[in-house]
DNA sequence: TCAATCCGTATC
DNA sequence: ATACGGATTGAC
């Protein structure tokens, strides 16, 4: 606002000076007056629950508390807990959210009162804010950070409006208005709801869609709908209907009187959920939840969630914090995909919230995709979670034929137009075959990789011998070194075929895929990837090239599937290059139709390679089983938890002197990272990283607390580095 | 002996 | 960021 009087010709005018004449002194002091008595107004404390316990939102580590406030008697109703609140905080005003109210504090000395409840709203439901809590101890980071994720801002007219989400068809649910009382933490006595409740309670085959095929599938459902707390890796059959799978799963949580939310990767997999719901639940039972919806539709769909109005939620990764009622699923799908890693502090994974909130609300989880992550594995490992998958012989019959082509110079094409994209004779074959009954999808790896250095031979990543991290070229120096300890890596052996030379891997396997088409004049070719993704294709012939993710979904299933030059996407710096290739296969090779009807997959590389025989037999839990036990000789996580801190080098050091580590953790590094900066790496076993993300904050405390210079930025278990 | 100032620390 | 308390300094 500027309506100071300094901006007005003549003080006159303003309605606040009344016809008082201008006489200096005089005026000054009325005014005064009246400013404190308008900033001090009754000041007489709530009748009940006096003291407001406020989380501030600043975002200094030290501060991250919460803090009492008196609430005044005017703001007695409006005070809420979850409610948003601005509040003096250190000279500044500050926005905060009320935890609880109360009726002492434990602070000695003055409290100050709420200056104003921004809203009655109470946004933060009482079990985000714990599950907010858990998430920033878990990553090293504040509450206010993961509040900011969780809580989607402000959007004050859309809070006034009568009906507070647009859901489809909003059939009527009288929940609609805001006086459901909150969060009845007990999954009990809600009534089924609608068509569905009645479809459940018929014949076994119709309420669990896909599940049948499941050993484990009709019995996880049955626990869903008692009300008890299943949870499962769940390895999707190749050409499985996902979506349909994940909306069945959510129904039948619905029918047992529960609420579900369901976290995937991207908006293409949004769209086709969204779909699947609509299908299954019937108009007006779920909701989509993404950022991109704008701050009045997000906010709109946020408050139809909080007040109850909606119990069923899909989305993006933010949705994982989504204030479900009775929460009795959350559902994650393709859990490997790195969209599911927030890229903002604390950097949380959203499998990680889902798998925080499935155990402090004991409700349901299910991560779900065609592959299988070592983290899932884990899961599987531990006993925390059960195998929710088909028989050998279902994955048999449904998986596409997948076969393995050389890319040795004597089994290149002999077709001169084949020869020129180093398209084995295998491949030209069965993409030729496939194109008479449809179309062939061809998967090229994205460019862009980090440079990591391969066997010259074997073509294995090259890692560290001391810390097994990723041997890089840095800058012009003549020995290639570790990525994370910096140790030069002379006198270097690959570890899978005794080779001692490294190679650096060539980028460029976009123009050959282009040149695919030449090889088979006549056919269409479609391309889908980067900026422009083609949604879906027809059942006709094609040949259809596109990059891992953007897959267009084919009518009828593809004909067949070719994955190049994998040889490139192993080779690269990133530890879970293998899973992460792997999980892009799968994907790509479930959009094939079954060995029943000819489908057939040839994958380029080299047959021994993990990964390609996983593909060739279809079997993602034992590679991700076989990854996991990888990366516990090597020390990575999910079998370690690891911090990795990059800044300023002498911030790096000064956090790292303050925290008190556990007595396991090792340290590696620091190297030079990025623009003068440095890179550290801190692992300790699992059992020991809460004491490590405890001591890491309490470092980045004291650092925030003394105002030192420069910044360190931790993160915890970081899906990729190096 | 008192006040002005500096520094460190807490921030309800 | 700002506000406060305790310590320190400097002038009387």
């Amino acid at each position: 606002m500027t309506t100071d009087d300094g901006g007005r010709p003549g003080g006159e005018s303003n309605p606040d000076d009344g016809d008082q004449p201008d006489d200096g002194g005089q005026l000054a002091l009325v005014r005064a007056r009246v400013r404190r008595t308008r900033a001090r107004p009754s000041q007489a404390p709530a009748p009940s629950l006096p003291i407001a316990r406020v989380a501030v939102d600043t975002p200094l580590a030290h501060l991250d508390r919460p803090f009492d406030y008196t609430v005044p008697e005017r703001m007695h109703e409006t005070c809420v807990p979850g409610c948003r609140v601005r509040v003096r905080f250190a000279g500044q005003d500050l926005d905060g959210y009320v935890l609880d109210r109360v009726a002492e504090s434990a602070h000695r000395g003055r409290l100050a009162p709420l200056r104003r409840v921004v809203s009655a709203e109470p946004v933060l439901a009482p079990e985000v804010a714990r599950l907010a809590r858990s998430v920033a101890d878990r990553y090293a980071g504040t509450l206010a950070d993961v509040l900011r994720l969780a809580v989607p801002p402000r959007h004050a007219r859309v809070e006034g409006e009568s009906r507070p989400a647009h859901v489809g068809d909003e059939t009527d649910r009288s929940g609609a208005d805001r006086s459901e009382p909150a969060a009845g933490d007990e999954p009990a006595d809600r009534p089924a709801q609608h068509e569905l409740a009645g479809d459940a309670d018929h014949g076994a085959t119709r309420c669990e869609g896909p599940w049948g095929s499941y050993e484990a599938g009709p019995a996880y459902l049955q626990a869903l709908r008692r009300g008890d707390a299943p949870r499962a890796v769940w390895s999707a059959l190749p050409g499985e209907d996902w979506p349909r799978a994940l909306a069945t799963a959510a129904a039948v949580t619905l029918a047992g009187g529960r609420g579900a939310l369901i976290v995937v990767p991207d908006h293409r997999d949004v769209a086709r959920l969204d779909a699947a719901c609509a299908e299954v639940l019937g108009a007006g039972q779920h909701v989509v939840l993404t950022a991109e919806l704008g701050p009045a539709e997000r906010y709109r769909r946020f408050l139809a969630v909080r007040r109850g109005s909606v119990r069923c939620v899909v989305g993006t990764r933010a949705a994982a914090f989504a204030p479900v009622e009775a929460l009795g699923l959350v559902g994650c799908w393709d859990d490997g995909d790195d969209l599911l890693a927030e890229p903002r502090a604390p950097y949380p994974h959203a499998r990680e919230v889902l798998l925080l909130r499935a155990h402090e609300q004991r409700c349901g989880a299910l991560i779900g995709g065609y592959a299988c992550t070592a983290e899932a594995a884990q899961l599987l490992a531990t006993g925390w979670a059960h195998p929710v998958a088909g028989s050998r012989s279902t994955v048999r019959a449904r998986a596409p034929r997948v076969s393995v082509a050389g890319e040795s110079a004597a089994e290149l094409a002999r077709d001169p137009a084949a020869r020129a994209v180093r398209l084995p004779h295998r491949a030209f074959e069965v993409a030729r075959q496939a194109l008479t009954t449809g179309p062939v999808l061809v998967q090229v790896p994205r460019s862009g990789y980090l440079p990591a250095l391969a066997c010259q031979n074997c073509r294995a990543a090259a890692r560290c011998t001391a810390c097994a991290g990723p041997v890089q070229q840095s800058g012009g120096r003549e020995v290639p070194a570790c990525g994370w300890c910096g140790r030069p890596a002379v006198a270097w052996r690959c570890p899978t075929c005794e080779g001692t030379r490294m190679r650096a891997p060539v980028i460029g396997a976009r123009r050959t895929a282009e040149e695919l088409g030449r090889a088979f004049p006549r056919v269409p070719v479609r391309t889908s990837g980067g900026q422009r993704v083609l949604e879906s294709v027809g059942a006709e012939p094609a040949l259809v090239v596109a990059t891992p993710g953007a897959e267009p979904l084919p009518a009828e299933g593809y004909a067949a599937a070719l994955m190049l030059d994998t040889w490139l996407a192993l080779a690269r710096a990133d530890l879970r290059a293998g899973e992460e290739t792997l999980r892009r296969w799968l994907n790509a090779a479930a959009l094939v139709r079954g060995a029943d009807q000819g489908g057939a997959v040839v994958v380029m590389g080299e047959p021994s390679v993990p990964s390609i025989q996983a593909l060739v037999r279809w079997s993602p839990v034992a590679h991700a089983e076989r990854e996991l036990a990888d990366r516990r000789i090597a020390g990575f996580p999910p079998t370690v938890r690891l911090a990795v801190i990059e800044g300023d080098g002498a911030a790096v050091s000064e956090l790292t002197e303050f925290a008190e580590l556990p007595e396991t953790a090792e340290v590696l590094g620091p190297v030079p990272h990025g623009e003068d900066g440095v890179r550290l790496v801190i692992r300790t076993p699992r059992r020991d990283g809460v004491q490590l993300a405890e001591a890491l904050k309490t470092a980045q405390a004291s650092r925030s607390a003394r105002k030192s210079a420069g910044t360190a930025r931790v993160q915890i278990d970081p899906i990729a580095f190096g």
